[in-house]
RNA sequence: GGGACCGUAGUCUAGCCUGGUAGGAUAGAAGCUUUGGGAGCUUCAGACCCCGGUUCAAAUCCGGGCGGUCUCACCA
């Protein structure tokens, strides 16, 4: 029997077109759309609530690390990108900029980061130990214009992130709080997004344009590709050298901050989509979902009023989840499983005339599609637990993979191959860049990080046969 | 920035080669009817990416732009 085409549902398979299929699953589950601009994306409402859920999580962590949010300037001086030049360096190919010929004397930027804008200001608020440590954050939009290759979150000339830029008197507390919003972000993206992640800093070609040391969170995606989740970097006294950013210290001497930033983006969501999807759509981690339920009432002419007066019932009894009821009476039953299972809702409830006789209905989950039969009594306390598992099992099964595709190369042979068969794969590096360079030449692979679960070790590098103290992930990334 | 392919209702698509009334599916609206995995019937409404060229006539041929997918370079 030919299928029947379903213009609703996806129409690409994971296994098969990845590419087609996440876009599938972004525009199908509404959680975003095409912009009118290349490179431009406009965020639905389900796609931002993930983004709002996102922001809750992390608003109240950084109050816990004293960073207070704050909003700077969209737009940049030129000049004060100068100050910096490795910076300045880094992100030239990809400033817009805003010229008005009469107006303005000089040239304006959007902001690609703003580590620039807000160090003006720290350079003018900080003028003793005592106003240390300044932390700010900020969410925002940022601008960069040298994509191409556009992809909805995963890579868009504008995203939304978060940056927090802080500042001290010391190095030691500088690195130990910029690690420490890597932990967090760590927590956050396993606990939340239920995706696992591994920690490391960057190497010297890896490294944020201007950043004495850059650390990252690299997770592995279904389709062998490695994506960065988030970083942190040490900044170091680059840019408040840079931008006269002193303050009188204890000793009465002038001293330059130490400063550190970090930042996660929307990006997040797009990681959410590739780890999670399926061939249905969308998988939310419950967690995540603005409704973690939803009922679904089997309609029959007869029974109808029952069923529908049972539903309301088992709604308010499930209130403090955000259950919803879709009592549309134009679209079956089956249309409306397929819709809630495209959007990612984790758990659902089915309850006809049937169930009803029995005093039962039928709780399913999204990620396992598995069914079962609930007494209505028990409902609440099911519904709790079921939740709780789904989120649990969908970082267990994302670790899992995470874990097997990780492999170990003793040899360039063995590394040529482990990256040909889609593996994040570890190898003794000697860290240059120019190495790493023709590692990418010849592999298509970067190195992602220098993983932290990982002791040093004395050994050569797996390509130039240098001196090499510390094993590296490589994998091709996105 | 380079290369390849592509652009027809909201979505998918036929027509393009060989110029001459744009057809279908699906989604949408109204009504009837149905509902345990994307039901059915009737009616309505809906499109040739943009600009220019060739031509009596352009969805179709030509040029340019814009946009999309893939890819190399670069990047969250």
């Amino acid at each position: 029997m030919a299928k029947k085409q379903q213009t609703h549902g996806l129409t690409e398979k994971k296994e098969d077109n990845f590419s087609e299929w996440y876009n599938q699953v972004a525009l199908k589950a509404e959680l975003a759309d095409y912009g009118p601009i290349k490179g431009f994306m406009v965020i639905r409402p389900n796609g931002y609530h993930i983004w709002e859920k996102i922001q809750a999580y992390f608003n109240p962590v950084m109050e816990k690390m004293g960073v207070q949010n704050a909003y700077f300037p969209l737009l940049i001086p030129e000049s004060f990108f100068k100050k910096e030049a490795k910076h300045a360096e880094g992100f030239a190919p990809e400033l817009a900029w805003l010229e008005k010929e009469k107006e303005i004397t000089e040239r304006l930027a959007i902001r690609p980061t703003s580590e620039t804008i807000m160090y003006d200001s720290y350079a003018r608020w900080v003028q003793s130990w005592r106003d240390l440590p300044l932390r700010i954050n900020q969410w925002c939009n940022v601008l960069r214009w040298e994509v191409k290759q556009t992809k909805l979150f995963l890579r868009t000339r504008e995203f939304l992130w978060q940056e927090g830029h802080c500042a001290y008197e010391t190095e030691a507390q500088c690195v130990q709080e910029a690690r420490m919003a890597l932990t967090e972000y760590q927590k956050m993206i396993e606990e939340l997004l239920a995706i696992p992640v591994l920690a490391g800093e960057k190497t010297e070609a890896e490294r944020f344009a201007g950043a004495k040391q850059t650390f990252t969170l690299e997770s592995f995606m279904p389709d062998g590709r490695a994506l960065q989740m988030a970083t942190s970097h040490n900044l170091g006294q680059n840019f408040s050298k840079t931008f006269g950013f002193a303050f009188e210290g204890k000793t009465g001497e002038k001293e330059f901050a130490w400063q550190n930033s970090w930042g996660f983006s929307t990006r997040l969501i797009g990681a959410l989509i590739m780890v999670h999807a399926d061939n249905q759509g969308l998988v939310l981690p419950p967690q995540l979902a603005r409704h973690p339920c939803v009922i679904v009432p089997i309609l029959f002419e007869e029974t109808k009023q029952a069923v529908l007066a049972e539903c309301v019932k088992l709604r308010e009894k499930l209130k403090r989840f955000n259950c919803l009821l879709d009592d549309r009476d134009y679209y079956s039953s089956g249309f409306k499983f397929n819709e809630h299972e495209l959007k990612g809702i984790p758990l659902r409830i089915e309850l006809g005339p049937k169930d009803l006789a029995k005093n039962q209905c039928v709780l399913v989950r999204r990620d396992t599609k598995e069914k079962k039969i609930i007494p209505l009594a028990d409902i609440e306390s099911a519904v709790e637990k079921e939740l709780a598992t789904m989120q649990q099992a969908m970082l267990k099964k994302s670790r899992q993979y995470l874990h097997e595709c990780r492999m170990n190369a003793g040899n360039w042979n063995e590394f040529v191959a482990g990256i040909e068969s889609k593996k994040l794969v570890e190898a003794l590096f000697c860290g240059k860049k120019e190495c790493e360079e023709q590692i990418r030449q010849k592999t298509l692979a970067t190195s992602r990080c220098i993983p932290f679960d990982r002791e040093p070790q004395n050994g050569s590098c797996v390509h130039c046969n240098q001196p090499a103290t510390q094993r590296t992930l490589f994998a091709r990334a996105y």
